[in-house]
RNA sequence: GGCGGGGUAGCUCAGAUGGUGAGAGCGCAGGAUUCAUAACCCUGAGGUCGCGGGUUCGAUCCCCGCCCCCGCUACCA
């Protein structure tokens, strides 16, 4: 009944620091993972760094570095921001490990074999800055008789032989994927994109660069090195040990999370290679937005580049994910500001769910003497509550399916608000003088919906959750999904409450 | 230029195969309450559903035109 759950986020390129965009995309992909982890499936989550081509090789001879300490250097900035996001990945794979380059050589080999790859030349208008080329018509002839390209680099006429892969063969089989499987490629918009690409016609694609030599060598062609995203994108493939034996276990990837940007890369070249090479395809692409500051994108000169350390370090890591997964409707663009993750924070997590915690477990920590207090006879109202909680799993499956966090985020959030309401509506510090047996049974039925609540704000926030858990006693064993069921047990001994979401303010402003 | 998506409450968005008073969250205001993290709960304020035409008994949702925003339009990643 439980399908694996292979997931993967874009492999990073190394060339520089982690920013919050990597923090999103790695937040996102890792509540994806601990929620199928959490709903018993077998899952591997792989994330890792690019650090191969021309770019890194310029800064790393910029700085004086060899390339291979360089990327060394920068994968463990990655591995940390990771690890202080609390990123829960099975596996980081480096595309400078020799296991790797193994691998994109077999893959090689295979569309080698396949015909797909042949030698030709490459020629056209270079930037050496932007590291490209571009069309005649996309460049500029200045007054200074230099011609340049879009980005005001100049550019000068280049012959290179390269390899080509036959791009051109697979425009039908992969407008029959799209036509088979509307919902491969999403968003919806991002699908569209894609298929106007490849109506529009394939050209065959240069895989193969003489000019620098931080790379994967082509095999048998000494002087050629593999174009960048041959090799970034076997990385999905090469951790599950292909081409060895026992490879079907950790492949095909169930999603790729990928960023908006290089959704072609992941929708039409990948699949086209691994039709070539023979192998299955991801199961889906998912592209998310950007985010924002201020209304624009992050940029050093608009001086508006958010960290998302400082924010995790200032506001704390799970309130940080929890604006991430809530407040962004995954798959746009979105906001990210202080003041936004301080409402936010407030609103959600200090008002709504921790109230909610502190005032159901004080009241019996005080009226029930802090044991879970006897269930009883169920009104309406207590039925209500309990059915209410009972479709929340399945609403959150289903956001989860449909690679949506933020509508999952909102699923939980409704059995807060309606927790909140039925303690207001049954009041069982007034039911405390004229039935105490019955403001238990409130009680019960209160720290029952923390309970459910919290298990399933686990893969959002991991700590902040598990606090919660211990504080209702709950063990181990009862956190999974499959645990939703095993109803706290009255009389448990549970630990003095503790507040676990304290209200935020911004900084330099008095804390209220 | 071509193709695609979008312009709905202060903000972020949902929604209606055309028809009782257009929704949610946040923010704001008022009320109630005091178990709780000045929190929770209730109520509310009224947004010409981008602009102008058309079709229709009736359109914000259909058609035409216009304005504005965004994405894609291949070999940086």
């Amino acid at each position: 009944m439980t399908s694996p759950y292979r997931i993967t986020t874009a492999i990073h390129y190394a060339n520089g620091r982690p920013h919050i965009g990597h923090a999103y995309e790695c937040v996102a992909a890792d509540w994806l993972a601990r929620f199928a982890r959490l709903d018993g499936r077998e899952t591997f989550f792989l994330t890792g760094t690019d650090e191969h081509g021309l770019k890194i090789a310029q800064t790393a001879a910029r700085a004086g570095r060899a390339p291979a300490a360089f990327v060394a250097e920068q994968a463990e900035a990655f591995r940390d921001m990771m690890a202080r996001l609390g990123i829960s990945h099975d596996r980081f794979i480096r595309t400078t490990e020799a296991g790797h380059r193994t691998a994109v050589q077999a893959l090689w080999r295979a569309m080698e074999a396949n015909g797909d790859l042949y030698l030709d030349r490459y020629e056209g208008w270079y930037s050496v800055r932007d590291e490209a080329y571009f069309d005649a018509e996309e460049t500029h002839v200045g007054e200074d008789g230099v011609r340049y390209a879009p980005s005001g680099a100049p550019v000068e006429w280049t012959v290179e032989e390269s390899w080509f892969f036959r791009l051109s063969r697979y425009a039908g089989r992969l407008l029959a994927l799209y036509a088979e499987r509307p919902d491969w490629v999403q968003p919806p918009s991002r699908m569209n994109e894609m298929r106007a690409f490849v109506e529009r016609g394939l050209k065959d694609l240069s895989v193969s660069r003489t000019s620098f030599d931080w790379g994967v060598p082509v095999p048998g062609h000494p002087g050629h090195v593999m174009y960048v995203w041959v090799d970034a994108l076997t990385s999905y493939l090469s951790p599950s040990g292909w081409p060895e034996a026992g490879w079907e276990a950790r492949w095909p990837a169930t999603v790729h999370i990928i960023g908006k940007d290089i959704t072609r890369f992941h929708a039409v070249y990948w699949p086209a290679f691994l039709m070539s090479a023979g192998l299955p395809l991801p199961e889906r692409i998912f592209s998310h937005g950007f985010l924002l500051s201020r209304g624009e994108k992050m940029s050093k000169s608009l001086g508006n580049v958010v960290d998302p350390l400082a924010l995790a370090e200032a506001f704390g890591v799970d309130p940080l994910r929890h604006y991430f997964l809530s407040a962004i409707p995954f798959g746009q663009d979105g906001e990210v500001s202080a003041e936004a993750i301080v409402r936010r924070a407030n609103a959600d997590l200090a008002n709504d769910l921790g109230n909610l915690a502190q005032r159901t477990l004080s009241m019996i920590a005080k009226a029930a003497a802090g044991c879970v207090p006897a269930d009883g006879p169920k009104t309406p109202e207590d039925r209500a509550l309990l059915a209410h909680l009972e479709t929340m799993v399945e609403e959150a499956r289903a956001a989860h399916a449909a690679v949506r966090p933020d509508l999952a985020m909102a699923a939980i959030w409704a059995r807060v608000a309606a927790t909140n309401a039925y303690l207001n509506a049954a009041a069982p510090w007034a039911l405390r003088k004229t039935d105490p047996a019955r403001a238990d049974v409130v009680l019960y039925h209160a720290a029952e919906a923390v309970r459910q609540i919290a298990i399933l704000a686990q893969p959002a926030m991991p700590g902040s959750a598990a606090r919660l858990l211990d504080q209702l006693a709950v063990p181990a064993s009862g956190r999974s999904l499959a645990g939703l069921g095993q109803a706290l047990v009255p009389g448990t001994v549970l630990p003095a409450p503790q507040g676990v979401f304290p209200r935020l303010s911004l900084p330099g402003e008095a804390a209220t």
